[in-house]
DNA sequence: CTCTTGAGGATTGTTGAACAATATCTTAGC
DNA sequence: GCTAAGATATTGTTCAACAATCCTCAAGAG
């Protein structure tokens, strides 16, 4: 048994929870759970100890696990701290590693031939690398995983976008020219140029919660 | 009851910790401990998960969990994220709300008391707000999160530290001059002024950390 | 009618135990 | 002295029972 009971517990609810089965603000209930899966509820709240971690759930004392709903301020503050650490990549480009360097280019290349196909789900997650790589160029493990877990939240609000070419589409240029600016040591101008398109692309996301919320 | 038993069993540990009952290396056995506490080794092991969370303590495998061991890579890494979240906070410092440029200044006046009344011990904790006062200029309650469990951390390597006087004593006029830069708006001279704080902090602990382990 | 109060029921929190899996220590053999 | 097999101790996983807490909803006071 390579994984245990508690982390294929926690894929199957992570699945659930991703293919839109469980929506945002669900209950979830120990024992109706644990009598659905065929497990004592002990190994249930151990599988959603992971899912915790991973924050796709949250924990009210003497309440129970709810599926995470992302608010609006919510998204702000993600995009704040990825401003943060995705500022502070782009500053330590100049210095950083060429594999990382090469990492930031490559997740661009993956992204434009994922739009030549038509694939706008490999599009985006594309395009999460490319995010990725951005922070990654502090060479910073703490910042890496901050990143991850930013990410991972971050997709809790995707389900709200309705159409998935709409919203990655004029990101695939944008981050062609900001990794342009990069090789060419143009650092201030990236720098510029991501706080825009951040705020860009917090502001897309924004407005489709609005029209899914109304 | 507000927190859970595990909560407050994380509580003493943390507390232990910090004040050096459990030096960095020690194994916390869960039969030993769980006895000395007087709880289950399944609500023990709850309380080491939020422990692990604020990576005070680590946990390997069959092996169980030992308080963290701060190598001077982590120490190294801790800084950058430090610059990462600090440098954020100084460039929204001029679209901060009152009350956190506030905190900056009371932070660097109560250090400043301390250590006329000689209390290195309190000089070190007000440094500490300082720090967490500047990252709160971004307003961001999953910064501030953030830089309170890097602080955490950091006390851990503050046990190397041979004479505190001789490490928080020249930091409280530049923590003055910082919070001045910020007041007359020279947030670019801030900026440059923290990095090298910063940097300068670092080479001091490091070096400590270096003396001890020779 | 509104607000407080307090059972009662439903749900989560905690415990101790049993068994499995793994690492470490001990010992026998070469 | 070194290796390998077995013994021992510790952690990992799961379970069912009991304790603590929250929520609902009805009864009563104002």
């Amino acid at each position: 048994m390579a994984l245990s009971t508690a982390q294929r517990v926690a894929a199957v609810l992570r699945d659930r929870i991703e293919a839109g089965g469980l929506p945002p603000g669900t209950q979830l209930s120990e024992e109706a759970l644990g009598r659905d899966l065929g497990i004592s509820r002990n190994t249930l709240r151990e599988a959603f100890r992971l899912l915790i971690h991973e924050s796709l759930v949250v924990h009210r004392l003497n309440r129970g696990v709810f599926v995470r709903v992302l608010e609006p301020a919510d998204v702000v503050d993600i995009y704040r701290v990825r401003s943060a650490l995705e500022s502070a990549g782009v500053r330590a480009a100049a210095t950083a590693p060429p594999a990382l360097r090469a990492a930031v280019r490559e997740a661009v290349g993956e992204a434009a031939r994922a739009a030549a196909d038509g694939d706008w789900q490999e599009v985006g997650s594309a395009d999460l690398r490319f995010h990725r790589a951005l922070a990654g160029l502090s060479g910073s493990p703490r910042i890496d995983t901050a990143m991850d877990r930013l990410l991972a939240e971050l997709r809790l609000a995707f389900h709200a976008m309705p159409s998935p070419r709409r919203f990655h589409e004029p990101f695939v240029s944008r981050n062609r020219v900001l990794a342009e600016l990069l090789d060419g040591g143009e650092h201030e101008r990236a720098e510029a140029e991501l706080t825009t398109y951040l705020d860009d692309a917090r502001t897309l996301i924004l407005d489709a919660m609005r029209e899914v919320a109304s």
